[in-house]
DNA sequence: AGATCAGTTCCACTCAATGGAATATGTTGA
DNA sequence: TCAACATATTCCATTGAGTGGAACTGATCT
C-alpha cells in the first residue's frame, strides 16, 4: 500500500462495506468501525458521496446504503467496443431457443462478473446471481470454462491466488481442480459436475480473443432435471456457435488499436 | 462547494469523464484536460482508482477507461428491500405475456435510472438505453410516469430544473408537458405521445410508494406498430396489476423502519 | 424527566496529496 | 535509421485540504 492515494482507499473502503453490509443500509456509527475510521471522518466522507449521488441516506432511519449513481458509472463499464452490447443479441437468441437463462460473464482478475443476464421464463438460483455478482475463477460453469481456457501460466497464477479462498467455502483440492479443467478443456465445455446448489445446473462455454485465450463465458442456468446429457450436446452446441461469433465480432482489427492482434480485455 | 471533500469530488469527475467519453476510452492527457487537473495529479488519480478496479488501463493503447469493479457495487445499489429482486418475476411476466422489453426505471432526483430489463424478442432502441441508463424526469414513457404521480410541490421542482436541461435537445414547453402530465395522471399511464425516436413506442405506469407517491415504474419499450389503441389498453392493466403488486410489496410494515409508512426510496 | 448514546459541527494541526520540474518512454517524420 | 517531439511517468519540497479530538445537539431509552 505504499504510494496509494489514501483518499480513494477510503472511499471504496465505504462503498463496499456499504455493498457488503445489511441491505437496508448502515449506520455511521457501525460503518465507522467497520472501515476504522473516526466518526466524524466518515460522516464527511459519506455526505460527500451522498453530494455525489453515490449514496443515498435515509433520514428517517438514518441509514446509508449505495446510490443509484452506481448503476450510471456501472452502464459505461467494460471493454472498449463494449462486448455487452456486441454480445445481447446472442444472448437473446439463446435464450428465446433455449428458455433458459443466460449469463454473460467477464474475467476480472481473479474473479469473473456477471455484465449481462437474459432471463428464462424459470427462476434461477446462481451463487452469481445477476449483473455484478461475482464468483471465484472456477466456482461455476461459467467461471470454469473461463478459467480452462486460460494460458497455463496464468492458471496457475489463478489457482495459487484461488485455492485458499475456495477451501473456506467447501472443500476444493487442486488435483480435483485440474482434472476439472482438462475435462472441460477437452470437451470444449463445463458443466453442471460440482451440485453447489441443490437442483441447479449450468453449462458454460469461453468466449475467446484473438490470442485463443479466454475473456469472458456463456452461460445456462437451469434445473438438474432440464439439464440431460443429450440436451447437454445440444445446448453447448448452441453455446458455441454464439461464443464463437461474438468472439470474433469482438477481435477482428479493433479500428480503436493500431494494429490488429491486441488484447481487448486488460 | 463550500466544504466537500474534494478528493471525492476529483475521483468522481474522474469516472464520470471516463463514462462519458469514447467507448474506447481516454489517453491521460485528454482526461487530464477534461477534468482540468495537471497530468500527474490525474496520472496518480488514476492508479489509485486501477488498485481499486475501478479503472482499466490498456497498457498497448495507452486507454484508460472504467473498471468492472463498478458492476460488483452497482449490484449492491439502491432502495433497500431490494426493488428490483422484488420486480424481476413480474417483469418476467410481462415479457412472456406480452412479448415485449420490459424496464424497470426508479427515480433518482431529477432523473429515472434504468435499473432491470427484461428483454423481448425484438431489438428496441430506446435513449433509456439499458441497465443504468438515465432520462430526465418527464422523458420517455416510464419517466413521464414518474413524474405525473408525483405530489404537485415535487412536479414543479422538477420542471423548474428539467425544462431548461430540456429546451437543450428539443423544443418542450411547460404548457404541453403540464398538460401531458395532467392526461397521463388521468389516464393512469403514459403512452408514447412524443415520437422521440422514430418507430419506437412506448408506455409507462407508476409504481406507488405506501404514501402514494411514485418512486418508480414499469414500461414497455416497443415499435409503433405493435402499439395500437386497443393493445395498449390491455398493455396497461397488466402493467398496472404487476406495478400495483409490486407497490404492495414494497409498503408494508417495512422490517428494516420502526414504524410502517416510512417511504422506501430517498 | 434525566441519562445515555448516536449524529453532527467546529477548528487548529499536520500529514497526505499536490503539481512543477526532470526523466523515461514511445511515436512521428525525414 | 535517427533525430525531434509528444506523451507518460517518477520525484520531492511545499502547503492547504482533510483530519480527528473535543464539544454540541438531538433522539431514544429507563
Amino acid at each position: 500500500m505504499s504510494d496509494s492515494t489514501s483518499s480513494a482507499g477510503r472511499i471504496f473502503a465505504v462503498l463496499r462495506q456499504l455493498a457488503q453490509g445489511e441491505r437496508a443500509g448502515m449506520r455511521l456509527k457501525d460503518l465507522a468501525a467497520a472501515v476504522d475510521l473516526p466518526r466524524p471522518t466518515a460522516h464527511r466522507l459519506l455526505h460527500a458521496l451522498m453530494a455525489e449521488g453515490m449514496v443515498e441516506h435515509d433520514p428517517r432511519t438514518k441509514l446509508y446504503r449505495l446510490g443509484l449513481e452506481l448503476f450510471v458509472l456501472a452502464a459505461k463499464a467494460g471493454s472498449p467496443l463494449n462486448l455487452r452490447d456486441i454480445a445481447r443479441p446472442g444472448l437473446l437468441r439463446l435464450t428465446a431457443a433455449l428458455g433458459e437463462t443466460i449469463f454473460l460473464m467477464v474475467r476480472n482478475g481473479f474473479d469473473a462478473v456477471c455484465i449481462d443476464r437474459s432471463a428464462g421464463p424459470l427462476p434461477i438460483r446462481s451463487f452469481t446471481g445477476d449483473v455484478g455478482g461475482t464468483v471465484m475463477l472456477g466456482i461455476g460453469q461459467a467461471a470454469m470454462a473461463i478459467l480452462a481456457f486460460l494460458p497455463p501460466g496464468e492458471q496457475d497464477e489463478v489457482i495459487r491466488y484461488n485455492l485458499p479462498r475456495m477451501r473456506a467455502l467447501s472443500a476444493f483440492d487442486e488435483g480435483f481442480l485440474r482434472a476439472e479443467m482438462a475435462r472441460v478443456r477437452g470437451q470444449g465445455y463445463a458443466d453442471g459436475a460440482a451440485g453447489l446448489i441443490p437442483g441447479m445446473a449450468g453449462l458454460g462455454v469461453p468466449i475467446l480473443g484473438r490470442d485463443g485465450e479466454a475473456v469472458a463465458a456463456l452461460s445456462v442456468g437451469s434445473t438438474t432435471d432440464r439439464m440431460t446429457p443429450e440436451r447437454n450436446v445440444v445446448i453447448a452446441d448452441l453455446l458455441k456457435r454464439e461464443a464463437g461469433e461474438i468472439g470474433a465480432r469482438l477481435n477482428p482489427f479493433d479500428p480503436a488499436l493500431r494494429r490488429p492482434g491486441a488484447a481487448i480485455l486488460g
